[in-house]
DNA sequence: GGGTAATGAATAA
DNA sequence: TATTCCTTACCCA
């Protein structure tokens, strides 16, 4: 489930699991082969998520950047003497003397270097999991009100803001009560800042727990079904829970856009 | 067992 | 705006 708050739990895995170690790593799918024999045996120094991009650091200077994209996956899995044997197509696996990290079918993993990962990360926007929060809002803010587009469209431009992805979009703009269509110029800074406290909150709580969850009922609490988690997203003509009106779909630049047409009129 | 959709984004045109 | 990348999960039979 790859927006911005599964790369940052991935982040946290790995630096938790494999950050201090030298790690074994290879390319059971063979597309990764040539690149992971330059970091084969080398430490990991450190690991990074910066929107949804996961950056692991390697004492030699060598940096794997790793996009899942639409289909991409992590599975983690313990193991005890001989490594299991991969399943399926694993682009990736890094292995510490008791743990394995699979990855198959990202969209980007490749090896850069450090000059390359500056530049990849200076064309992120905010991200509202960064620590420095104050800095990122002025940021969005400025972003957005700038900007012409659409801030349904706005939402998903990882250069306005970084992590967020379609559920997100459709959530944030839900609870901000907003129109998906409205340009971002015509929003007043208020509205604009509070998007972003919300997206804030929202991926935060997706780091928490690990799903998307929207509806404040269940920011704490058992793990509602995947059919209550949300608002709007992948909801539609099903009557919206706030005001009972039909949820709409729409596609908005190739992706699918769900949206409340009374409570985002 | 088959068909389809998917939380993304680069590229072509 | 349409196509392509790539793999899996889920729904239906």
């Amino acid at each position: 489930m790859p927006e911005g708050h599964t790369v940052h739990r991935t982040a946290r895995e790995f630096q938790r699991n494999f950050a201090g170690k030298a790690l074994r790593v290879s390319s059971p799918q063979g597309r990764f082969d040539a690149a992971s024999k330059r970091i084969d045996g080398i430490e990991l120094v450190a690991s990074q998520a910066v929107g949804k991009q996961l950056f692991l650091y390697f004492e030699n200077g060598e940096t794997v950047r790793i996009h899942l994209g639409i289909y991409g996956k992590w599975r983690f899995e313990d193991f005890d003497g001989a490594l299991p044997e991969p399943i399926g197509q694993v682009r990736v696996r890094f292995a510490s003397d008791s743990r394995i990290a699979d990855l198959r079918g990202p969209t980007a993993c490749e090896l850069l270097s450090h000059e390359e990962v500056v530049a990849v990360i200076a064309d992120l926007g905010p991200d509202p999991l960064a620590k420095n929060v104050d800095e990122q809002q002025a940021r969005f803010v400025s972003n957005v009100l700038r900007s012409k587009a659409a801030i349904g469209q706005l939402l998903m431009n990882q250069k306005v803001i970084s992590g967020v992805g379609n559920v997100y979009r459709a959530e944030l703009l839900f609870r901000a009560g907003l129109n998906p269509y409205r340009p971002g110029s015509s929003l007043n800074e208020d509205s604009v800042s509070e998007l972003w406290f919300d997206a804030v909150k929202l991926l935060e709580v997706g780091f928490r727990k690990g799903v998307m969850i929207t509806r404040e009922e269940f920011f704490t609490g058992r793990l509602p079904l995947k059919s209550e988690r949300n608002f709007v997203y992948k909801r539609e003509n099903q009557a919206c829970r706030k005001c009972g009106s039909t949820i709409r779909m729409e596609i908005m630049a190739t992706r699918k856009l769900y949206f409340c047409p009374v409570c985002q009129a």
